[in-house]
RNA sequence: GGCAGGGUACUCAAGCGGUCAACGAGGGCAGACUGUAAAUCUGCUGGCUACGCCUUCCUAGGUUCGAAUCCUAGCCCUGCCA
């Protein structure tokens, strides 16, 4: 079996490592593991980087914990971030655990017969710490000057905002982490995203200290697109994995837009696909861009993992629809499994038949305020059923709802709203 | 606890008595060009019953014909010192 960390510096997700000789550690099985924060409901697609990473490691024979931050989500990390976060409430942590769980347990195999994927929450051990025994036994280990040192620290003191004493803590909490995995599981590994550089060596030298052991981390490069961006906004949103949040359709679409200049370093770190088959999706970039054959294939993986067979196509079908230019000759029937993925609304045959298209769409939600609606028109961005909508005073006809129960609503060239009508005249 | 600085729209950030729904930048949205790409150019970016009206510049009061701008109190943030 191919060593997991070549697989990870092929694909381009490996960024640093603590120890050069983890290559060697790794050719024999180990535990690995990953945190996780709860800073909502779901995953994003930014995590997608950490969990697949995960899952090379299952697929090369290890063992994986993912850990969820039941109580450094309480804290919160300020690795990376310019000012201070808003604490969650336990109530929230809660909640969100849930969700996360669920986001995980669509990559990491939980059955697996030798070595099953572990969901742990750090609250576990790190809630009923008191805190003179963590000052006693974990503050003990670390230095101020190593971590005064440390650049996520450094940038923040330097910043105007400061830093509070509950975050500078934070790294404490997370090395111990690794010093409770190494002893209850003997995890000797952790990867994170290269932000997490200072709170995974916390975790190796506090190991060091106390065991003697060496234990070593991973960290993966920060997925940015070309124009530099962190990976996995779409139009300001974060891209969720959850359902609920980001439909399948728009995930698909999320994934389907991404640019020449990023699709292929994209297909290796999102993908299974052989780097053989990621080489030919290449050619296909250089010779053909305008067929975006690589962004589909990105787009159906990715999707298809996340979301399954069937929620893929629904998303394939929608896109084909509202891509394919007109939506005559469809039903109500047709456009309302179509747009089952899409965001509808619901509205009284009153409230639509006869109004001004601006108001439409202000109540459909697809514009945030009738102003909105009006200076979209004014821009020309405003379709009803994929016609334009020529000017503000336009009005919804009778014979513009299809079946007479619905209409769709369209900003721009992706932004869909479906219309339903209810009741009667 | 002392001293200093500060709280303005999504973010950063001007404004310091009328010309302010509030400069500018970033972001976002839309248009043109395209390949659901990139780059570029253009417009928009508080609400409305819209050539006008309404609600905004931490909160509550006050001064004034008139306040985001001045005063008072309060809340919050930050830095330095102790």
């Amino acid at each position: 079996m191919k060593n997991v960390l070549d697989i990870l510096k092929e694909r381009g997700l490996f960024e640093d490592c603590t120890n050069p000789e983890v290559g060697e550690v790794l050719s024999k099985p180990g535990v690995v593991y990953a945190g996780f924060d709860p800073t909502s409901d779901s995953l994003q697609a930014g995590n997608l980087v950490t969990i697949l990473v995960l899952s090379h490691f299952q697929r090369c024979g290890h063992r994986v914990v993912a850990l969820v931050g039941g109580a450094t989500g309480m804290i919160g990390d300020p690795s990376g971030k310019t000012s201070e976060r808003t604490l969650l409430t336990p109530e929230q942590v809660e909640k969100n655990l849930e969700g996360i769980r669920e986001n995980l347990s669509r990559f990491l195999d939980f059955a697996h017969p030798t070595a099953p994927a572990q969901i742990l929450n750090n609250h576990d051990w790190l809630g009923g710490f008191t805190f003179l025994d963590f000052l006693r036994d974990v503050g003990k280990h670390f230095r101020m000057g190593t971590m005064l040192g440390r650049e996520s620290v450094r940038a923040r003191l330097a910043s105007e905002s400061g830093m509070s004493f509950t975050e500078f803590s934070y790294a404490l909490l997370q090395g111990y982490d690794f010093l409770h995995l190494f002893d209850s599981e003997g995890c000797r590994f952790q990867v994170g995203g290269s932000d997490q550089w200072g709170n995974i060596t916390a975790g190796t030298e506090l190991v060091r200290k106390l065991r003697s052991e060496e234990v070593y981390g991973i960290t993966t490069p920060l997925v940015c697109d070309s124009a530099g961006q962190k990976f996995g906004k779409s139009e300001g949103n974060a891209v969720y994995l959850d359902p609920r949040k980001t439909s399948p359709y728009d995930f698909y679409q999320f994934f389907f837009r991404t640019t020449d200049a990023d699709v292929v370093r994209f297909l290796k770190i999102f993908t299974f696909l052989t780097i053989d088959a990621i080489a030919e999706l290449e050619q296909t970039v250089r010779e053909a861009p305008e067929k975006r054959e690589a962004q589909r294939r990105l787009a159906e993986d990715v999707t298809r993992t996340v979301h399954g067979e069937a929620g893929l196509q629904v998303a394939l079908r929608a896109s084909e629809v509202l891509f394919g230019g007109s939506i005559e000759g469809l039903s109500a029937a047709d456009l309302a499994a179509i747009f089952a993925d899409v965001p509808s609304v619901e509205l009284t045959r009153g409230d639509v038949v006869g109004s001004p298209a601006i108001d439409v769409a202000a109540a459909a939600g697809l514009c945030q305020s009738k102003g909105a609606a009006r200076r979209l028109v004014q821009s020309g961005g405003l379709y009803l059923n994929n016609v334009r909508v020529a000017g503000i005073e336009t009005t919804v006809q009778p014979d513009d709802l299809v079946d007479g129960e619905v209409a769709v609503l369209r900003s721009g060239k992706k932004n869909f709203h479906l219309v339903k009508v209810l009741g009667d005249a």
